[in-house]
DNA sequence: GTAATCTATGAAATCGTTTTCATAGTCCGA
DNA sequence: TCGGACTATGAAAACGATTTCATAGATTAC
């Protein structure tokens, strides 16, 4: 493989110069410029990256953490960070938590061994005074999940707001009923704020709010239809759910209508994301924009990379939507 | 940030003693180690791993090449693929190719640059000729995708029988005129043997082939909603449709039964892959085992990283199965 | 006409590791 | 008791780039 004394002894000239024409430095003239690109050309050269990255302590690396790909949601994001990332020439290297304490805490050598220019939490499961330390090492940025504790830049959603839009509308509808069912595992701010925010619209309406109506243990499409013979078998049937994923609903409504219930009839659903599959079943859903989600986070992250300033604690609130559709 | 040699200063010691019990290298006495080990704790010592991958010349990453996340078929492969390098000590690089040739063609830098161990692709917008130059820069493992001119390790499965089994399918069911969509743009092994499938499980049962009954522009579930329309309108109308992916399925079943149109009994649909979303719709489907995919083509790679021979081209061919649910 | 500035180039130091080579003491068998 | 094998350690070279510093000719400013 060559190196760069390799194409500098080719074009006649020093290392120094050859990298000056690699990195577009001003200062070199154009006839050598010219010697160096045909050496370059002709030996098939690449600069070796872990080299530049040793030597420049850069990497135009940013890792992502998930908990999983296959919760869509998360899936999305990442394709878009991804797309952000590579028009600003970074690359993203992938790391799912797996909602795993430790898992997360293990990523973190990532960020202390230089490998990264940053990091970009999508949730968080250890709270924000085990991360903190890490800051020493490089910038984060939180998206979606978040803790106001931080200061570093977060771009999210008042999910306060969410939980309480989508309550809200179901008591709209007249339901006195609504049972709750959190979005993901673990001690997730997104998780609390939300349910606060149900518990907002229940109060606002006096309305009763019980244990046995909020759940926080079912995140898939199978989890939505385990969710449904919980309450199916319940004494007092709620009338209504507030569900934390269009995934959840979707299965829910599914296992509903196979035992005969009529959506929104006997059981109003909403959904949460307005993801494809809820345009699909015409369901109810608390749309978050995660397009514009993942785009902001990854810029907050370059625009603090290239600033090389630290400590900008910008937040980016975005908002939501309130998607009416039929199971409402 | 403390160094190798600021570790070997505060215990006393040479940096070769450090990067010894760093590396686990035998012939280091236990009080020593000991010293090390204090020394790097009180220093909250983490090695430069950009220093490590240019000394070692590996880098214990793995690039992905995916058309995009947002295909549940893809997001679902990465994160089994994610899972299996990290319990084998290894990073994933996400690289989107978004069904673009010179996307996929820029990212091959990645591997000339030493900036990873190998490459994995999971679909191919180059043909082999211009992809396999590379392959001096380090191995290559084909998954899904595949070309049998390549000689790398592919995982993979036999689309021609994909195709064949699914429309076979139909055929038995008493169909006569099926339409086919393909599963991607672009000039994949996949979609082209797919419909080979298709093709002869026709040809068997003589039946009539027409172009305008083969479709290979719609892939998402607004595709397959499109898609249904442009069925709508056709004179001979099908009664049969062989889509290239669950979503594309889920889009036409939800358009056509909104314009009044019985499934099966009008129309029956048969999708591909077994995603959550086909159980959900009852949908008739062609699994591809996709965790196993995945699995197996990570574990090639490592494997051919880790005995750091090349051109070992062992092909894996897994099985589909066919699921039959309501939609056929 | 001279000092200051700008342009162009290269030698050598540097980034932070691992690897090679050298050295020396200890142990063991013949 | 001698020689080979094993254990333990460190100095210095190597990985492949960029950056700093030095130098010198060309140009500009007054």
């Amino acid at each position: 493989m060559a190196t760069i004394s390799d194409v500098a002894k080719r074009a006649g000239l020093s290392r120094t110069t050859v990298s000056r024409v690699i990195n577009q430095h001003p200062y070199v003239s154009e006839d050598k410029k010219k010697l160096v690109e045909q050496a370059m050309l002709e030996l098939k050269y690449v600069p070796n990256s872990n080299a530049q990255k040793l030597r420049k302590q850069s990497t135009e690396t940013i890792a992502v953490y998930v908990p999983r790909l296959t919760n869509p949601f998360f899936s999305q994001l990442v394709e878009t960070m991804e797309e952000v990332a590579v028009e600003e020439g970074f690359q993203l290297l992938l790391c799912q938590t797996r909602y795993n304490k430790q898992q997360e805490l293990n990523y973190m050598q990532i960020l202390k061994g230089k490998q990264i220019d940053g990091l970009i939490l999508t949730s968080m499961e250890n709270p924000w005074s085990e991360i903190e330390p890490y800051l020493l090492y490089g910038p984060i940025v939180l998206c979606n999940d978040y803790d106001y504790s931080a200061r570093v830049p977060i771009a999210h959603l008042d999910q306060v707001m969410g939980g309480y839009i989508g309550t809200k509308h179901l008591i709209d509808r007249g339901h006195e009923v609504i049972v709750y069912c959190s979005s993901e595992p673990g001690i997730s701010r997104v998780s609390k704020d939300r349910q606060e925010g149900y518990i907002k619209a229940m109060q606002q309406a006096n309305l009763k709010i019980r244990p046995e109506w909020m759940f926080s243990d079912q995140f898939t499409v199978e989890g939505g239809k385990r969710l449904f013979y919980r309450i199916h078998h319940q004494k007092d049937r709620p009338t209504a759910i507030f569900t934390g994923s269009d995934e959840v609903a979707a299965g829910l409504i599914h296992e509903a209508r196979k035992n005969g219930y009529r959506v929104p009839e006997d059981l109003a659903v909403i959904g949460f994301d307005d993801q494809p599959i809820a345009e699909l079943m015409g369901l109810t859903t608390v749309k978050q924009p995660i397009d514009r989600l993942g785009k902001t986070a990854m810029e907050l992250m370059i625009q603090q990379i290239k600033s090389k300033k630290m400590g900008d604690a910008r937040r980016v609130e975005l908002p939501f939507e309130l998607i009416i559709r039929e199971t409402t």
